[in-house]
DNA sequence: CGAACCATTGATTCGCGTCAAACCCGGTGG
DNA sequence: CCACCGGGTTTGACGCGAATCAATGGTTCG
């Protein structure tokens, strides 16, 4: 199994991609790197020169305000292109951290921009992915106006949709080796108030033991999160 | 002074275009259309076919959950390209609505997909306009989980530095026609507590009357709201 | 066995929501 | 010219959800 298999995956989620162009992917996914956990790769004001592609592990991007709180804007899961972003906008304006140990290819943006100037479709589909980022971030948006269960509920839902789409997740089990203070530092909440969410959706729609999730209701977790998985945009289309 | 000039300026303020480059959008951008104040022009599940560059007037992205609370994910000034996304995204997951009468051109999405095919350039600063769309969720994301004063205060910043971008603001002031329940839509709160929130700001720092709106401490401002342009991305590279 | 890290619990405070009423102002019509 | 209306703004009283601060367990690992 290659090195580029899990970017494909991903891609071939949205729409098909052409022998030529797995092939051009395969030439230009290089050896991977391991990251250890909790390590940031890029700050804030960094111009970085390349994107970051997730292999394996869990990466957050995230920024620091002023008094130190530190809030996670984007949880980023095998298959994704981190900070493709950072190719169009050249100067990052947040930070990039590992979660856990990872594994990342990283892409030069010389190499992306090639492909930008001789392959339109996959430029489209780079470009569908930083789309599909910032649908993400108006789901969070939504739910950041909401009771912390409900958006705890929404968290979940979304997680194992994405994780499944990779292989990561079935029968409504997934790996989440996140403490509660990085939960908080995703839902912009405190971690005290996460443990209290954590265990009143304990008493009927998860199980949540260290870093195992076990959804004991799907439709009822997505119905309290009011949850549509239309967003993630993951239907065969041509693009 | 042509249709597009709005779209040039907005364009120019990240990067240089060719005069062909700059004569092809002029051919691509038809004639305008006037839609009038709180009109839905899009509906969630929605295939529109073509993106909305807005003209004049305030539009804004919306979601309303299952209870009939609206959130506004984005507001959208004159220059914007208010659904570009949905040239990728092809279903839309929220509505679109005028918060004011608006002036509106409809570009087909295969005028676009025409555009992502010969002119790589062009492409990567439309691609650029839907990353800086997520930049600014990312900002929404991370003010929605402080208080109401900084987070007004940001939102105050961020359209005083964007409608200041395509000239219309000026000296600390500008026009903002939203009634304090819309701005409640926005931030997530409820109007109530907006009024409340602008109450306590015009002792120090802003003087809001009606529709008009003036900063009185920009600096103080800023500050409070913890503040920096940068993700607006308003510096002239080649992408 | 202690150190470090994480999860959990309790007590108290505070920001914001909720509900309801009052007010303000431009527009309309008698 | 004034009564009246309606949409938006403002005010007050009260309750709840989440923050805060501080302490206590539980596990893993040197």
């Amino acid at each position: 199994m290659s090195i580029v298999t899990t970017l494909i995956k991903c891609l071939e989620a949205r729409d098909t991609l052409t022998e030529s162009e797995k092939a051009l992917l395969n030439d230009v996914v290089l050896e991977p790197v391991s990251v250890p956990a909790k390590t940031e790769t890029t700050w804030p004001g960094d111009r970085p020169g390349r994107c970051t592609l997730l292999l394996s592990g869990l990466m957050a991007r995230t920024k620091v305000s002023i008094d130190g709180q530190k809030r996670i804007t984007a949880i980023h899961v095998p298959g994704d292109f981190v900070d493709l972003h950072s190719f169009l906008l050249h100067e990052m304006d947040h930070a990039i951290e590992t979660l856990t140990p990872c594994e990342v290819v990283y892409v030069p943006h010389p190499t992306i921009a090639r492909i930008t100037e001789a392959q339109p479709h996959l430029t489209r589909l780079f470009w569908l992915s930083t789309v599909i980022d910032g649908a993400i971030h108006r789901e969070w948006l939504i739910t950041a106006s909401k009771p912390s269960r409900q958006q705890l509920a929404h968290l979940l839902c979304e997680l194992y949709v994405r994780l499944k789409a990779v292989d990561l997740a079935a029968d409504g089990k997934f790996r989440l080796p996140l403490t509660q203070e990085t939960v908080a530092n995703v839902l912009g909440i405190t971690p005290v108030h996460v443990n209290r969410t954590i265990q009143s959706m304990r008493v009927d729609v998860i199980e949540w033991r260290g870093a195992d999730i076990k959804i004991l209701d799907w439709d009822r977790l997505a119905e309290e999160a009011e949850f549509d998985p239309a967003y993630l945009c993951l239907k065969q289309e041509p693009r």
